[in-house]
DNA sequence: TATTTACTTGACTAAAATACTAGGGTATGT
DNA sequence: ACATACCCTAGTATTTTAGTCAAGTAAATA
């Protein structure tokens, strides 16, 4: 399977619009800055979260990205299969030509594996990371440290 | 986390030797054309799973390797881990330090999803592949054509 | 309406990882 | 001796990743 930083930072970068949603628009700046990630590398994903309706834009000053779903219709498999398109970990992609154009011998075998992980990201949604503890603490951490910038 | 085709090669190999470990020791270049992987890409595999005491080896005419453990004592896991070294979905490798020295928003969404594949891998053995139909129908076609080419 | 903010798009690139290949060995059975 | 089969170290082509650069367009506000 396809698990790569990309996938993490679109997960990542929708956390962090999730929460501060409620603020209004939320401007890729500012979430470069909280989560440490190159601001025109969060334009590409937004750009692919965009297509896939995840999220709507207002351009222009005081624009920036909400969320066009509610934090409970946004699982984390969605995000990373808007930017990472095809989380797979057979060879044939699901196709049964890995040998030949028959099935090898551990084809089922990364078929389960794949149903096993979508599952499980299919069943987190952005409410449920909300939710906890960890990301409360970080999240609050993180939002101390921008306004401390800012005064400079 | 890694999956790739390497680790997928291993665990193809390491099957088709536990279907064949039964008729003494199973020479790379039969598995090589059972399974269609390059020989010496092979040897680079078997190099590890050795190393890692999951098969012993015989040199000379009539040598190859065999099983070192019982096919229920060597699960999925543990061959992916020979081969893939470390199997890994965080950015930081279980270190807390992926933001700056502290832990990113959702370190422990990945740490989670880690845990859940590896306990997958590491619920199924040989033993389990063995018995499913799947796998006997692919090996059985497999032994066929292999014996059509010796013919030649 | 000038200006600034912020999204939009596409092409491009450096670096890393992957999936191999090449070419030497060395041990062992007949 | 000689063939078989394991063993080991490099190297390398290809692909993917992560990220930059440049040139926009749309919208708000002063």
């Amino acid at each position: 399977m396809k698990m790569t930083t990309k996938g993490r930072y679109a997960v990542t970068a929708m956390l962090d619009l999730a929460l501060h949603d409620s603020d209004g628009p939320v401007s890729l700046a500012e979430i470069s800055q909280r989560q440490e990630i190159s601001l025109t590398y969060l334009e590409q994903l937004f750009s692919k979260l965009k297509r896939h309706g995840l999220i709507e834009s207002a351009r222009g000053p005081g624009g920036g990205y909400r969320l066009a779903l509610n934090t409970d219709d946004i699982s984390i498999a969605k995000i990373v299969y808007s930017v990472d398109e095809p989380i797979d970990v057979t060879r044939c992609g699901g196709q049964q030509n890995c040998q030949g154009d028959e099935r090898c011998l551990t084809h089922d075998l990364w078929m389960e594996l794949n149903r096993h992980v979508s599952d499980f990201l299919n069943g987190i949604t952005l409410a449920d990371l909300i939710q906890r503890n960890n990301v409360k603490q970080v999240s609050e951490r993180q939002d101390v440290i921008l306004m401390q910038m800012q005064k400079h």
